[in-house]
DNA sequence: ATTAGTTTGTACCAGTCAGTACAAACATGT
DNA sequence: ACATGTTTGTACTGACTGGTACAAACTAAT
């Protein structure tokens, strides 16, 4: 009957990533995705189907496994003020530990959307709402507990927290260096105390 | 002796701009740029080299005509506090006028910098703290005004300032609906009273 | 009218693009 | 040992990539 597959799916799935994610969908080529996974022509197409069909599944899987995990764990500390904190400092040091320059790769993919098609649009749409919603509950759950100024909008700061990391995201790869990537981290944290 | 060109080349560099602000350096065909500019390829070659070379140019005439010249108007209307609300108030309005959703050139050709060699990224680090420097001129002088706090650090606001720009300009551009984006711009401003 | 110096249009180049076709390789079930 | 049905590697497609070559078209000076 069938015949195992000599790669594994889920590590290839992963470096088609990683390739997706540094160079963006239009710059990547199909040689480039079988150059980083290892995986040939043919089976790529028969495990994954084409580019288009590829980036989509690698973007959902990074939007669940990174971007939905991640802040799964924030909220886990059951500490909205530390979780907020804890954010941006990681993202500061990632943004610098970054010697690829990848950046995020839901906010690259945002900053191309016009890239794409309705369905992969959606997609990142949901994945930044949700980011923001993140924050709406962080400082809400906050204000409840008397550790965040009540007198904040919790949807405008949301949004203002979720500017503040476009900006870094998208300038970190870059244009801006170190110091101007903490003032901007340090005005998020700022906005909330 | 010499025969006049048949085209104009200032519009012609013009519409090339456009074609390069809307799909950015590596999803612009040297034929989308013969069909925008209706300069045909041997004209095109002859005046302008080629896409990088074009690409280039194009990038310092915005930076030129568009992001200098737009800078000067504010900074004339000698009311720094103003010049703020303003550069703010028709950010947003530009952006939802944008119907091609092209957002800033210089913003978008800095989330793609990676694709560029090190001169132009220096053209686009340099456009961008340009406009920081800008933002930390209008919060000084309107700091010895009396117009603006005076306990807000001129750098880190300008910084603050700058952030939400870019992220009204990347996340303007399909990701973010009208509410978002006036809500960000409002942050911007409330940051300075 | 001839010449000189540019510009213009088109044909062409080699390389790359995403995607397909298909035979050979293969491990399992019989 | 054989049949089964999938996987794998490679050759190939036609379209497109940026860039070049070059003859024809042209204007201005002689």
């Amino acid at each position: 009957m069938p015949w195992e597959k000599s790669f594994d799916e889920e590590l290839a799935l992963n470096k088609a990533m990683q390739v997706f994610w540094k160079k963006g969908f239009k710059s990547t080529s199909i040689a480039d995705l079988i150059k980083g996974t290892g995986v040939n022509r043919g089976s790529l197409y028969n495990a994954f189907g084409g580019k288009q069909a590829l980036f989509e599944t690698v973007l959902v899987k990074y939007d669940r496994d990174r971007r939905r995990t991640r802040l799964a764990e924030l909220e886990a500390l059951n500490n909205p003020k530390q979780a907020i904190f804890n954010f941006f400092d990681t993202l500061v040091t990632d943004t610098l530990a970054d010697t690829e320059k990848k950046g995020c790769f839901l906010i690259n993919s945002a900053s191309e959307i016009s890239n794409h098609d309705e369905h992969v649009a959606g997609i990142i749409r949901n994945g930044i709402r949700e980011i923001e919603a993140f924050f709406r509950r962080c400082i809400e759950v906050g204000q409840v507990r008397g550790m965040i100024r009540t007198e904040l909008n919790p949807e405008a700061t949301a949004n203002a927290l979720l500017a503040n990391l476009v900006a870094i995201r998208v300038l970190g790869r870059g244009t801006l260096n170190e110091g101007a990537l903490r003032s901007i981290a340090n005005t998020a944290k700022q906005s909330i105390v």
